[in-house]
RNA sequence: GUGGCCUUGGUAUAACGGUUAUUACGUGAGAUUGUGGAUCUCGCAACACGGGUUCAACUCCCGUAGGCCACCCCA
């Protein structure tokens, strides 16, 4: 009853409120209590907490996988000077040129949201000198970047990655090592994944392939949609992932990368496919895969979910989960010490939407955590001890749900019910003066009265009959 | 950056140039005294914002913001 006088109260101040700052409302919607709401920025989201079962799932897998690839956590800076995205990334890439989030300090330093985090984590190893340390240096980094793009499905303005990086050895063994490593990451969430992989070679060799490839498409021209027109001038390798059905006809009979590369470059692509043949990782050869940054030399893949019959809707157009390749030249290119390096990176936001999709469509539940029970109190002294116990249960590693806003033994177990905890623990007046405590198998009904010191470990017996099935 | 579609409670939705703005999920209280997975009752909660047309706008028009889709590009 107070609770609703209360309320009007507030509602008619607020009221008088909102009229007098009318004017200054401008764009925002006023929330529900009247003030002024905001709405995110262009491109940004809240991840919530009933998002969080897949994100702690994607972390967890892979933190574990670092552990047994024996990768260290690197975190680098979210701003950094503008100008080492510049370099590393590469003018004219869009990346740079149209997507950074770049501005001036208090100081007028050109600083720059980062993009993306291989520019940091060769900047890292230059700047500590890892070349000092044993080699390769094996870096893993997770967290968001910032990129000034249109937001669609499946893409935002800041977005979480997740990457992997190898600095330090050229061999193609680092480069299936890494592959390997995309892949459990979407094996141990559950969810299949196919590899799309190619060799773009060396800078030498690229730029034969590309005069090869732009004289192609020139005797073509008139069969070409705009874009193409405009990318045969711009960035002759995009040629190579145009969707439009006219040029299709033309991106099959162009000449494939593969033709161009010299020995070494060649003998290092089938060394990684013969890895990845014998790790079991399936891969598709894609001849026409090219990536945006210009970094890359040799091996370069994408990550794609396999989603089956099914079309996906959620993800768009934008399914590439993650992608990488071996940058040999970046790290001299920095500053550094010459030193060869492969990695990859993947999407958090898009992965979390692929596996969130993949597992309704097959109509699977995606594993959660479980509470091991529910505890529930009526009254005052049953409350104060409850928290108590609870405390103590805590200590213990089991895991109690509760709700003390309820007061109802019949909404707590509502609660408790559809939390679909094993079992309901309760604690009323009668129970605290008994030192004893109800245990209720959420299933059969059957309940049992228990003395409280025994409470802990009988709640463990009764739960260790789940073991393996349940967490 | 270009083009198109869209915006009603927390979510999903209905409707209409003039209604107390529909329904479901959700959420809160309750259906005799301390027992859930069923039903019922009663609450809570919305027309994105600004301007225009009109006697009258949630509804029509314009602008802003945001979302979605395609292209571009990419995670």
């Amino acid at each position: 009853m107070p609770k609703q006088k209360t309320k009007v109260v507030k509602k008619k101040i607020v009221k008088i409120k909102t009229d007098k700052t009318k004017s200054r409302a401008e764009s925002s919607a006023p929330s529900a209590g009247g003030k002024k709401a905001y709405s995110l920025l262009r491109g940004m989201h809240d991840i919530l907490p009933k998002e969080e079962k897949y994100w702690k799932s994607a972390y967890h897998t892979a933190e574990n996988l670092a552990e047994h690839f024996q990768f260290g956590r690197l975190e680098t800076p979210i701003l950094e000077e503008a100008g080492l995205f510049v370099r590393s990334i590469g003018k004219g890439t869009d990346v740079v040129d149209k997507e950074m989030y770049i501005f001036e300090d208090r100081d007028s330093n050109k600083v720059a949201l980062r993009p993306e985090d291989t520019a940091s984590v060769v900047r890292a190893y230059i700047m500590h000198g890892m070349w000092n340390m044993v080699q390769p240096v094996k870096m893993w980094y997770w967290g968001p970047m910032f990129r000034y793009d249109r937001p669609q499905a499946g893409r935002f303005r800041q977005f979480n990655q997740v990457g992997f990086e190898i600095l330090g050895d050229a061999d193609p063994v680092q480069d299936a090592e890494l592959i390997l490593i995309a892949h459990n990451f979407y094996k141990d969430l559950g969810l299949p994944v196919e590899i799309y992989i190619n060799s773009i070679g060396v800078p030498e060799e690229r730029q034969k392939y590309k005069t090869a490839l732009v004289e192609y498409y020139r005797s073509k021209r008139s069969y070409l949609c705009d874009d193409c027109k405009q990318r045969l001038n711009k960035n002759p390798l995009r040629l190579l992932d145009c969707k439009q059905e006219r040029c299709q006809p033309v991106k099959e009979e162009a000449p494939q990368i593969i033709s161009w590369l010299e020995e070494e470059s060649k003998n290092h692509f089938m060394k990684v496919l013969e890895y990845l043949d014998e790790l079991a990782v399936p891969y598709v050869l894609k001849p026409t895969l090219v990536r945006g940054l210009d970094y890359y030399t040799r091996t370069v893949f994408e990550v794609y979910p396999v989603m089956g019959e099914t079309e996906d809707a959620t993800l768009g157009s934008q399914t590439a989960l993650g992608g990488g390749g071996r940058y040999d030249l970046l790290v001299e290119e920095m500053g550094g010490k010459p030193a060869p390096a492969v990695g990859f990176s993947l999407g958090i936001e898009r992965s979390v939407t692929a596996v969130k999709q993949y597992f309704d469509t097959k109509q699977l539940k995606f594993p959660v955590q479980q509470v091991d029970a529910f505890m529930a109190q009526l009254g005052d002294q049953a409350r104060r001890r409850a928290l108590k116990t609870m405390n103590e249960l805590r200590a213990s590693g089991l895991k109690i749900a509760y709700n003390f806003s309820k007061g109802s033994l019949k909404g707590q177990l509502e609660m408790a019910n559809s939390l679909q905890v094993p079992y309901a623990l309760i604690l009323g007046q009668k129970e605290v003066q008994d030192g004893t405590i109800i245990i209720r198998d959420m299933e059969s009904g059957v309940q049992e009265i228990v003395d409280q010191k025994k409470l802990e470990n009988l709640l463990k017996k009764k739960l260790s009959r789940f073991d393996g099935e349940r967490k």
